[in-house]
DNA sequence: TTCACAATGTTAATTTATTAACAATTTCTT
DNA sequence: AAGAAATTGTTAATAAATTAACATTGTGAA
């Protein structure tokens, strides 16, 4: 697709587009070649018109009878989402919530890897977890520019976290994913994502609650 | 605040009042009294407008002069989002991730609290984590209709999300957070959220990407 | 062959969310 | 006491996201 019609792709079909491609693997796994635009909708809760919509969004085109073919649109959405050189991230904080970070994407994907994680407990960085390298946190930004990372995921403590952040920006990271609830300040030319799993609770007890009035 | 209107918020302004919240919590801790707007909307890094329409749409009025009292607003959010008796949440799945939960959530909110925590292997359910009592997945359904749990957490692997979603349901839980990477499907009197780690970290890949392009 | 069906692709309409604009008002300064 | 500055509250405008509507087109059945 167009690379200039790329950049403009709303926020919510790139999220779209990573749950798309997670979805098509699974079903390509299991021998599936082609796929309806009603049954990427009914996996993902959402309707079919917006997967159509979001699918032309990027320019391909189904069959009309056997719908979209899988292999492509995975290969379609990974040169949307990827680059071919592949992204590099590391994790700041080796509690449980890094560790699951670690654990989780292990060997999901080829393109975004996560080579290496930092904590400042000496403890922690005694050996390597799941294959990924650890460091002190003085080793950052080092580690960093010597090997290209350009995205930082923060699962340190709140009160860290600022520092942390510091570190990351003065390290020349792209991008930051913070798992902290302290929001962090960055540079504009550094892209920051927030998720604060409080917040989910707190927005699913709501609902739970006005439901049951 | 009418509880006509509130059943009307908006979504993005209930997550915005949970963060609200916990900013002024925070700012109450080091004894501060009143907050501008502005103020807040720095420290979420969003507009001081969305915070005045935030805050007008759940009827709170501040003093023109000296901004919001935070107290009262940190009162005003709770009857919001809180419910008089409390809400109980159950984290099923004790890994990584459901630690790191319980463990993050500790002490946080006394409204909402997460009373239990269930795994399939027994040997991560031989004692109490972080004063969360523990239990085998089989007791589920007994232990959350015995202590009137409301609320799931699914933190278990994905193979295991669409069962672990069945008993919850089956259990009458009212609304589900579900982690795992799988969407799972529930009744409609069940409400879903659903987070899934890589998406985001897919996400910021692509910003990195197309803001360097 | 022809017709009905089921699917896509796309424009238009609607809804939701954000931002801009500005009146109103209190406090501070002079 | 008068005027400037700063801040709220609210309506109007804009932008983003979703949904509806529908034309189009292969395919299979009668």
């Amino acid at each position: 697709m167009d690379k200039n019609k790329m950049k403009h792709l709303p926020h919510k079909t790139i999220e779209r587009l990573s749950q798309y491609r997670r979805a098509l693997l699974l079903c390509h796994a299991q021998g599936q070649t082609h796929i309806f635009s009603h049954e990427i909708a009914k996996i993902q809760h959402i309707t079919a018109v917006q997967v159509r919509r979001d699918i032309m969004l990027i320019g391909y085109t189904g069959t009309l009878r056997k719908g979209y073919n899988i292999e492509e649109l995975i290969a379609l959405i990974g040169r949307i989402l990827d680059t071919d050189e592949g992204i590099k991230a590391c994790v700041v904080g080796i509690g449980n919530l890094g560790r699951a970070f670690i654990n989780y994407f292990k060997g999901k994907r080829t393109k975004l890897s996560i080579v290496a994680a930092f904590d400042n407990n000496p403890n922690k960085v005694v050996k390597n977890f799941c294959n990924t390298e650890t460091f002190h946190i003085d080793e950052l930004e080092r580690i960093v520019k010597q090997k290209g990372i350009s995205i930082g995921i923060i699962t340190v403590s709140p009160e860290a976290a600022p520092e942390v952040t510091e570190k990351l920006v003065k390290a020349g990271i792209k991008g930051i994913l913070n798992y902290t609830p302290k929001p962090v300040n960055v540079p504009a030319h550094v892209y920051l994502e927030e998720y604060d799993m409080i917040t989910s609770l707190e927005k699913v007890a709501f609902f739970v609650k006005t439901h049951s009035e």
